[in-house]
DNA sequence: TATGGAAATGAAAATCATTTTCATTTGTGC
DNA sequence: GCACAAATGAAAATGATTTTCATTTCCATA
């Protein structure tokens, strides 16, 4: 299993927003780093398994990585530049308990994304 | 564009809970019905256009359709059986808007699925 | 320093869902 | 029957992701 390559987490972090593993590939041979698409996905799929960061996909379903807080959270994502932020959801938390709880579901997690226009867009 | 094929919407209602084309493409096989794999990825397609199913993504990004309400709402998934419960969302609703006001964002709407173990499972 | 094995790397091939192409079939009105 | 549009599906193309496998890089120990 491959370690956290900081290479990749650099390139994360100037991304900014989500990136798919083919667009960190492309960016770091566009700054002419060497490294090996598969080399890329390896690192990821670590980063994903330590949770430095979370995925999630786009809307053809390519994966889309971006480095994040290790607690629980979720995103406000901008559908025109893709800008990011990260926000709490108490709101959702006790309504999936809530929702679980009602249906006798045990042992549940959940998503929630909110996607719209930022304030630049 | 092809029409919302009766024929898939009739193994949706017999699948239950989400089933990818590949899995309505199998199952109408089996039953000895003559289908075409692109036949059965239009029907889904436009089947969603027509907000008679929706979609969601696997965790390995395959889409999933149901046959659904049309009104929003949400989903309560087992991960052991499929079984699906369609929830309401009043809390979600009022905490998107909210954290979408904050941030300035505008054109907003989201997702968010619970997803655990049903009792039976 | 040499050396043997483990971990990391990456090129190329394989996989697999989904889309595109394009020729054929089906349906509908005249 | 005839023309024409819509529907169909087989086969090829696409594109992300995974697998294979040979090579390289590390690292500990003799
Ligand atoms: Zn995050
Ligand atoms: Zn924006
Ligand atoms: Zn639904
Ligand atoms: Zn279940």
């Amino acid at each position: 299993m491959s370690r956290s390559n900081p290479r990749v987490v650099s390139v994360l972090e100037r991304a900014g927003g989500f990136a798919s593993a083919q667009e960190v590939y492309r960016l770091m041979q566009r700054e002419g780093e060497s490294i090996g698409l598969t080399t890329v996905y390896r690192s990821l799929q670590s980063l994903v398994n330590d949770k430095f960061v979370d995925v999630l996909r786009r809307e053809d379903g390519e994966a889309i990585y971006r480095l994040c807080g290790g607690a629980h959270h979720h995103h406000l994502v901008c559908k025109g530049c893709g800008e990011t932020v990260e926000i709490e959801g108490g709101a959702i938390e006790k309504w999936a308990k809530t929702m679980a709880q009602e249906f006798g579901f045990r042992d549940v997690g959940h998503t929630a994304e909110i996607f719209g226009l930022c304030p630049k867009c």
